[in-house]
DNA sequence: CACACCAAGTAAATCGATTTACAATCGTCT
DNA sequence: AGACGATTGTAAATCGATTTACTTGGTGTG
């Protein structure tokens, strides 16, 4: 019945609300309490009356702690982080934590500087999913705090990481299309050059590896690189492709989201998906039971990476410690 | 060169590696120096050298600012939430701001739990999309920050909204599918009751007001209710609907991502959308280009909402302002 | 009776920055 | 010469909590 409070109510309007010291008022609020039963309800009943609610600036000054962990990701709207960032928060809140997310851009330099900015230190802890930043990078910085590094991508150092399968995963994939009677598979949004050490670069890798310990003769010029990872790029090259007139019975898209683009590409072409071109995606997005036909795809189990990376935060002092979560082929209708 | 710090560096540490007083570090350090040129350099290389970022924490609790604004969303892996919360923070980020997401949850308990987390506080404004809350339960918590509410759902009371014409966008909608000549349309994921104010209710209405302006009679049946706003639960409303041998020739699903579901599931009932079915989605996500077919869709242009939410946000002191954007119909393949 | 001990509570230090109010030095103007 | 105003800087207060180190007064024990 009580107004809203016109300016903030600090601890010390409780203490003197309730006749008491701060130290008693903390103490009470934090369920620590050191008074008596009687003079304990009675703080409780002025913090109420107050609408008291401690300022979590001041008390992660003092104390260090606070109940938020930063998850940076690259884009807000990909729904592989989409989806990961919910197991993350699931988990997070039954410790009765929360989970906050902030875009990092994705490029090496907008990691960097996500890195480097300082909001980052108001967490627990923090988990960023890198795509381009470099080991060195990172320990130039000196993270005072946990720092778990989420990766499709392997970086030897002083931080711990969770990685998906991908070289396995992409192999896996392929392989099922090999067996299927494919011949000519497009790796849509691959990588050519073999020195960097990125996501790109480690699913071409299976790829390659699966035409390998098959027999298959692997063509190069069906490795496309892609500018993005949107459904536009999937979309662009696999129009480019039929265009161009190349044969091809197969895509192993990068992503869900770029097997998506290439699916519609294949419908405006008039061809049929599997009988015409089979398609296998990576991520195991929710989309995927949804497409037309339904997608087949690497599911990379983002609970368990969930699980995995907090299991990393909650041990302190694991530095270098690396997990990687294995994933299974999820075969839906766009596959034979 | 220097090996990154043990521990955290602090502005005393940097002030007596200087020299000097930390007032004049932290005057040198925001830009406001108050000392010579040659002893500016001096604290600059010292900081440096040391490693220094200031304590965000600190620094909060005694200026006030943070460059942080809160954007408190339903779920995670939305695709509407996910474009919007890009636009935000692609503005946010040309101000020098940074965005930062959390989860509510979507029940109206949790989101008075969100409401009440004092985290909130941490930043310089707040951004909540609400779908349960109501006014009062707001106004009791006293915010002190600026709030401002996306909805969905008109709330007036004492925090400015941004609102997109839910109404008018479902209005234009199921218009156009009459005039396509649609007799039976499902309104996937409506609502019976009158008496709420959320989201499926204003879309609701539309769809209603356009049947009598266009004096097309109603089947109140034809009405579904949900129980999510899923693909999953778009796609068992449709099969159910099928099964249960009802005619229909057009589907206005409540967001695009049920519409999706509807898609697949008349996909597999060996439906022809457009010919035998049309569907219109809402919320005009990314995805609707790349569905078979490419799905109809109200835009509810989230760039413009965006602007207006950080334009409420700029200014001071205007509560119950409530700025509605209109949106468009962007017609695509899955209508005639 | 004296000693230890417990319960109930408080005053003051602390976290790491920003900000206010003031001091010292120097050159310059009248 | 004395006053004035920059210039260059510092000491201390402050933000709002948590936490440590101490008071008290009463109570059980040997």
């Amino acid at each position: 019945m009580k107004p809203p409070p016109r300016t903030t109510v600090t601890l010390a309007d409780v203490a003197a609300a309730a006749g008491v010291s701060k130290a008693a008022v903390s103490g009470v609020l934090n369920g620590k309490p050191r008074v008596s039963a009687t003079t304990a309800q009675r703080i409780k009943d002025a913090a109420k009356n107050l609408g008291y609610h401690a300022n979590p600036t001041a008390r992660q000054l003092r104390s260090g702690r606070t109940d938020a962990v930063g998850f940076v990701i690259p884009e807000l709207h990909r729904p592989y982080f989409g989806e990961l960032a919910t197991h993350l928060a699931n988990q997070l809140e039954q410790q009765g934590r929360h989970l906050v997310i902030q875009r990092s851009g994705g490029s090496r330099e907008q990691e960097l500087a996500a890195a480097q900015f300082a909001q980052l230190r108001r967490y627990d802890a923090v988990i960023m999913s890198v795509l381009g930043v470099d080991p060195p990078d990172l320990e130039s910085l000196g993270f005072t705090i946990p720092l778990v590094l989420l990766g499709e991508k392997s970086m030897p150092g002083a931080h711990p990481q969770v990685l998906m399968d991908n070289e396995t995963g992409a192999f896996e994939a392929v392989k099922h299309l090999l067996t299927r009677g494919a011949q000519h598979i497009v790796m849509l949004g691959g990588s050519h050059s073999p020195d960097r050490n990125d996501m790109t670069r480690r699913r071409t890798q299976g790829y390659r590896t699966a035409h390998t310990t098959l027999g298959q003769p692997l063509i190069e010029e069906l490795i496309i690189e892609l500018g993005g990872v949107g459904a536009e790029s999937g979309y662009t090259a696999t129009t480019q492709l039929i265009a161009d007139g190349h044969t091809f019975d197969a895509i192993f898209a990068v992503t869900d989201v770029v097997a998506m683009g290439a699916l519609r590409a294949l419908a405006d072409a008039g061809l049929r998906v599997p009988h015409d071109v089979q398609v296998i995606g990576f991520d195991d997005i929710a989309d995927c039971n949804y497409t037309v036909p339904r997608l087949t795809s690497v599911n990379p189990h983002k609970e368990h990476i969930a699980t995995a990376v907090l299991d990393l935060i909650a041990v302190p002092n694991n530095d270098n410690r690396v997990i990687t979560v294995p994933t299974t082929l999820n075969v839906r209708e766009s596959t034979l």
